[in-house]
DNA sequence: AAGATAATTTGCGCTGGCGCAAAGAAAGAA
DNA sequence: TTCTTTCTTTGCGCCAGCGCAAATTATCTT
């Protein structure tokens, strides 16, 4: 997976940075490639690097006690993560990057980005208001999930991946995930969700198959998330 | 409510700041008192001021478009609240901001902390580090909300705010929140939370009263925050 | 002290969603 | 092709937690 320095420029927290800066993070730092299913970094690690997904698709989980798994967030190329736990000197990942498919990620030192920060204030700045974003996300779902009843948070879910990664085809948006994956990123279980898709099919909104749901009226689908529906 | 401007070093974020700064940032602000239950702001107001409470306590929440609503944080002396909206150019308040007792905050306007941003570098760089904190504390009870169940939720909620402001005495720590907070808090209701805390009281975990939680046996309820207890 | 108001408790019935288990379907391996 | 693996569906039973309603208790007024 070959990739120039500029390339870096795609990713939100480096677009105001200078080609000398992009280029001493290249030269500073290793690329990474793993595997499906396997992880970049695990919750509980020491956050020595902070990665740019080059290629491929990651996937944010945490772990509870118990050992059941939820998904924060699904990381889509050039963008940034594990940022969380690099930005403090000394700290863990608070959750691990399991990559949903084969993937190719920078790992940048986080030393190298707290040298950075300190003669750049545009990067803690961008930094920052990349923070926000993620709080409000953040805020947003956990309301959700307090507050809404399943089928409207799969829905929500769904519309969500639509904006992120559906692939438009003249009839409707595909998207690949598992029952698994779904229930994970709503809270839910996959039974609840293979159910509900179930009934969405009777009632034409997405059709759907092995690890593929495909979205066929995406305007009901809204009207189910925001509780309109039934 | 008489304070001095280097009381807002106590503020996290102003902690790197010089005299200078928090002179100019008190001449330029105002005080703002408002009575319980009244408010700072509201959820979707363009957030023109970011807030330093200065006595009193403050509670955030955010409103569904059904109106149900979730307590997002409860704000204490010489916290800052309205950030998430202020930090950037003509954004809304993503949630709103209800005084839990008479309150008296500083009010800064949004602008000035853009002109200070540009030319501090500490601001952003402790301003984010202050919203990577809130990250990892939303991920944490979006987890405990997507995977625990009430009874080890509303100890953990418990557990939380006797760090955050319990008072302890002789026998145990004091909290003084309605069944109907902590059922916001924990994303539940507030006959639950009766039900658990009638339980909890048979147990000898603590005691209850009318807007009143007395702990009485904290490492028990840390127990049952662990999901071990049962 | 009596009345008004607000917070809390608790009985009761209900249901949304969980999760086991077994069967079916799709994809991959040999 | 056949076997294996993985994902999905669905019947079934169950229960945690919801929420109404009515009673009880605490606090505040006047």
């Amino acid at each position: 997976m070959k990739f120039s320095p500029k390339d870096l420029r795609q990713v939100t927290v480096f677009q105001n940075a200078t080609d000398d800066d992009l280029d001493q993070i290249v030269r500073n730092s290793i690329t990474r490639s793993i595997e499906e299913g396997e992880f970049f970094f695990f919750q509980g690690d020491p956050a020595n690097y902070l990665y740019v997904l080059v290629s491929g698709q990651v996937k944010l989980l945490q772990t509870n006690p118990g050992g059941q798994q939820v998904n924060l967030r699904t990381i889509y190329p050039w963008q940034m993560f594990g940022a969380l736990g690099a930005v403090r000197e000394q700290a863990d990942y608070p959750a691990s990057a399991q990559a949903l498919e084969n993937s190719t990620a920078l790992a940048i030192q986080s030393t190298l980005l707290h040298e950075m920060m300190e003669t750049r204030p545009y990067l803690s700045f961008d930094l920052m208001l990349l923070m926000t974003s993620y709080i409000q996300e953040m805020q947003a779902r956990y309301r959700e999930l307090a507050t809404e009843r399943v089928e409207q948070r799969i829905a929500r879910v769904l519309l969500r991946l639509t904006a992120q990664s559906g692939q438009k085809t003249d009839e409707g948006i595909d998207l690949a995930f598992s029952r698994q994956d779904l229930a994970e990123m709503s809270g839910t279980t996959l039974y609840t969700v293979s159910r509900v898709l179930a009934d969405w099919e009777r009632r034409d909104l997405v059709r759907a198959g092995r690890e593929q749901v495909h979205i066929t009226n995406p305007h009901g689908l809204v009207r189910v998330a925001e509780g309109l529906e039934k």
